[in-house]
DNA sequence: ATGGTAGTCGCACTA
């Protein structure tokens, strides 16, 4: 059976945490990785650092200071492209097709985090996350022939949408990420393109699964206070080709971490 | 109810 290992990491910095970036990918042998948040222009982004690690292909989308997104690859990239959401000239998101895979897409999104304050009204940071989801919504509607489509869409989407893909679904309820009204765009989204919840299908919702933890606490991994912000899909077309999935929590606790943990999966592209 | 930490860029902003 071939297959390709996938990795996607909320990085937070991808040129201070290079180190770590080479690390994840050569202990857990990662074909392709989808990072967000690595803060870096193109310009500067540590492409020699990853060719020594044995990546040769890599596909970035990236500003100065703030979102970013790139894939790293040791299979050619093909078709690579980027889309602008709500008019703005954001970099969160990037897309590329995995040579040799009869057509597999990879989708590498950085979601509006949407600020503190949960109304709208008044919190235009939170209206420009509902505003991206809904046009995340309508984004897929001009791709033809769905059904046959192979397609895996990773990132940070920063929406933990079940009960328990946060420590406690009641106190969240008011807290951007698990509120109902994104809750509801994210499922509108999901079903709008029958998209799989691939860490779903290994870890049952109702065991707590989380990717993300505060630096705000002093002990992570004592409080437990995560939440399930990155997330894993793919079309119809990939169904039951996901074999294996693990968040990897180890790498929250590496020196200087970020506050998000790797996902691992591998599918099957026999 | 509040404030806690981290990163980039420059002394504010985002998460």
């Amino acid at each position: 059976m071939a297959s390709i290992k996938f990795a996607t990491w909320n990085i937070n910095s991808v040129r201070l945490r290079i180190e770590q970036v080479g690390k994840l990918l050569q202990e857990q042998n990662i074909d392709v990785l989808c990072l967000q948040e690595t803060k870096c222009p193109n310009d500067a982004f540590p492409e020699k650092a990853l060719h020594k690690f044995g990546y040769e292909h890599i596909a970035k989308h990236g500003q100065k200071g703030y979102h970013g997104v790139a894939i790293i690859s040791r299979i050619p990239l093909e078709d690579v492209k980027m889309r602008v959401f709500c008019e703005k000239d954001d970099t969160r998101h990037i897309s590329a097709t995995i040579a040799g895979t009869d057509g597999l897409r990879i989708h590498n999104f950085y979601v509006p985090a949407g600020g503190d304050e949960p109304n709208p009204e008044i919190n235009e940071k939170f209206a420009h996350k509902l505003q991206f989801l809904e046009e995340m919504i309508s984004w897929y509607k001009g791709h033809k022939d769905k059904k046959n489509n192979k397609l895996i869409l990773v990132g940070d989407l920063n929406i933990a949408p079940l009960e328990e893909d946060v420590w406690s679904h009641k106190k969240l309820l008011k807290v951007i990420s698990h509120t109902p009204v994104e809750v509801d765009l994210f499922e509108k989204f999901m079903s709008s393109h029958s998209w799989i919840d691939v860490m779903r299908e290994f870890v049952p919702s109702t065991e707590k699964l989380y990717t993300w933890w505060s630096y705000r606490s002093k002990d992570w991994r004592v409080s437990n206070k995560g939440r399930r912000l990155d997330h894993v899909l793919t079309s119809p077309a990939l169904a039951g080709k996901t074999t294996s999935m693990t968040v990897y929590s180890d790498a929250r606790s590496w020196e200087r971490p970020s506050d998000h943990a790797p996902v691992i999966f591998d599918v099957d592209i026999s």
